[in-house]
DNA sequence: TATTAACAAACGATAATCGTATATATTTTA
DNA sequence: TAAAATATATACGATTATCGTTTGTTAATA
């Protein structure tokens, strides 16, 4: 027996998957603190023993949970990137995951990663935020080489303002004024579209 | 000064409303049992103590607040019933009522209730549901003597069929066929129309 | 001044949760 | 089938959270 199918079986393992489900389900809905590792263990139908053969810990788990979300963010994240579409589609593509990221990790989620300070958990996060921030500048900074957007624009200020846009999202008021909720996000990127880029592509 | 100046103090006091608000959308968040008093009061920038000076315990708080939701939905029951509308615009109002119901009080929320055994909570709860259901009983014996449902008709049959009913819109896969939620409500609706009224109104 | 209301802090009592240990059942493997 | 590995239920002591109350203080009000 190889020491990989041991690896293999842990990952694949039902239990595993069982606690892990459960686990991403309830920290959803109800934050990391408010979840018991009893009441994921009974959720789950596995006993305790199983759940620390797996996880030294709740936090553990829930590193484990966010690294997944995360991965699977970058994934989609170089997807995009590497297509083989245009720059102003890449973009689009872009704006509309970060917009639909937001439900990606639920705000219950989020608070209590802040909340557990001296966990690690927050640093654990911040240090998977700055991967994906890395891969977007990257993009930014070949995409003004390469001549679509304006010499002039700081990648920067690109970030701070797309963050910014995103926010308007989130005005319920604004949000009101439109027929559609997706009125609001077209008219949002083109203003991205024609305040930055060059037009030639 | 009257005894029922401190009467109108209590339920209109400041600190109340606090207590009672934060604690319903906690509630509504979270359920019952992962909300502990100090962290609705930390919330509501209220002391523990002025906490019970209104509320004996956590249960009693909850109770209060299910008597609120409850007492503005007989309300509105109330409000349908004895409008000048048509029998099937009552009986229309009263669909989308009992439908849009089921957001009225959180899963969380219900889920606890339940739970909580022992507590009277589940108790108090079904009397007040009682209320409602002998008043919407009152008004289809009302109707069928009105001859606007059809005299073989049970009114229990009625009850249980409209429960039925609302359960089809909790489909996931039905809801999928249609292209608006919408139009499942109108299909139900009519189902329900055509198949128990007379016709006459 | 006396009174009232609200507060923070601390308290003991109780209950929930954690992580571990043990003994039993089930499944895998030799 | 027998031995070994794995999963489970149960129970346990230790820790932590929560409850409801008590105490002493502050600020506003009558």
């Amino acid at each position: 027996m190889h020491p990989k199918h041991k690896v293999m079986n842990v990952v694949i393992n039902k239990k595993y998957q069982d606690i892990f489900g459960t686990a991403k389900d309830l920290f959803w809905k109800y934050g990391i603190k408010r979840v018991s590792i009893e009441e994921i263990c009974k959720e789950a139908n596995v006993s305790k023993m199983t759940f620390y053969k797996f996880f030294p810990n709740k936090i553990e788990l829930a590193k484990t949970i966010i690294d997944d979300l995360v991965d699977s963010s970058l994934e989609r994240l170089n997807e995009i990137i590497h297509s083989d579409k245009s720059f102003s589609e890449k973009l689009k593509a872009l704006f509309l995951m970060k917009l639909e990221g937001m439900n990606n990790i639920s705000m219950e989620f989020i608070k209590d990663i802040h909340i557990n300070q001296g966990t690690g958990l927050k640093e654990h996060m911040d240090k998977l935020q700055a991967k994906a921030i890395s891969l977007i500048v990257e993009f930014y900074k070949d995409s003004q080489k390469k001549g679509y957007i304006r010499k002039e624009v700081k990648i920067d200020f690109i970030l701070a303002y797309s963050a910014q846009i995103i926010k308007l999202m989130e005005d319920e008021h604004l949000l009101s004024q439109y027929e559609q909720p997706q009125d609001l996000v077209i008219e949002s990127m083109n203003l991205l579209f024609y305040g930055i880029v060059t037009g030639n592509e």
